[in-house]
DNA sequence: CCACCGTCCTGGCTGC
DNA sequence: TGCAGCCAGGACGGTG
């Protein structure tokens, strides 16, 4: 999915086009993608824009005047775009929501994984996560802690939403790499500085991915700038860029792995 | 707690 | 050129 640099940047994106704007109509081409499409269609309507912002994975749109909370997650292939009243229509386009200006809030996601949820308490979606892994609850002591009660190989741990939130398949790789961390390495096993380059090696791969709007991806973010500064994402059988040694794949947790043997031993 | 599998979906790429 | 098969950024639920 577009992980967390993805959603950061379309927070920052559709902020400014979004916010005091009012929702006039909702238009549900697969409504699967809601969990109770009559409701959404019924009281979202006549809600503005309050703010909108990011938690893990997903967009968080503040609503008013109900302090209802309406969450978008981007799935694997979701897109949101703003566009204007006459714009020739997008096939892929699940969720359209009508402003009042006539413009349209797109939420087109060609596979269908994404989510759209309207909730009055927004704990229902975000008390399920972990903490942001940007935020000063994140710490370097907080994560021994939490990887010192687990046995399980460190990058599914790093995949588990409910233990931090907004890592996905690439900034996991990615951050594990430039900690010089197998993926394979019991979570339990790491020493204390290796935890410490983990949490500064997480932190700093999505600041940079948010710095260059994201990694481009076949749907969801074509522009984005990170992706050549990936540094084995992708990059299976071509030297890491830090020591030569050709980059290997392997599935690990029926996801894709990629990581250096030598910079990234055990 | 954890490894592993299936499920939800479609489009693009690869290789025959 | 055509096309079947394989692959993919996520996440949940079930089983052992």
């Amino acid at each position: 999915m577009p992980e967390l640099p993805e959603v950061e940047t379309t927070a920052q994106l559709l902020g400014p086009a979004l916010v005091g704007s009012t929702i006039v109509d909702v238009q549900l081409s697969w409504p699967r993608h809601t969990p109770d499409p009559e409701r959404l269609i019924r009281e979202l309507p006549g809600h503005a824009v309050r703010d909108l912002g990011r938690r893990g994975k997903y967009l968080v749109v503040g609503l008013e005047p109900s302090d209802r909370t309406l969450f978008v997650h981007l799935g694997m292939s979701g897109r949101l775009t703003v566009r204007p009243a006459d714009a020739l229509p997008d096939p892929y386009a699940r969720t359209v929501f009508v402003l009042q200006d006539g413009r349209q809030w797109r939420f087109a996601d060609p596979r269908k994984f994404g989510r759209v949820l309207l909730v009055a308490d927004p704990e229902e979606v975000t008390g399920r996560l972990g903490p942001e892994p940007l935020a000063g609850e994140f710490t370097a002591d907080w994560l021994a802690a939490g990887m010192a009660a687990r046995r399980r190989a460190v990058k599914p741990l790093l995949l588990q939403q409910r233990f931090l939130a907004g890592l996905g398949n690439i900034y996991a790789d990615e951050a594990l790499h430039r900690a010089g961390v197998s993926p394979r390495r019991a979570a339990d096993s790491l020493k204390t500085g290796e935890v410490v380059r983990l949490w500064e090696s997480i932190r700093e791969v999505l600041n940079e991915a948010i710095a260059h709007h994201g990694t481009s991806l076949d749907w969801v973010y074509p522009d984005g700038g990170m992706q050549e500064l990936l540094r084995v994402y992708g990059r299976a059988g071509k030297p890491c860029l830090a020591c030569g040694t050709p980059v290997e794949r392997e599935v690990l947790a029926q996801r894709s792995t990629h990581y250096c043997p030598r910079c990234q031993p055990g």
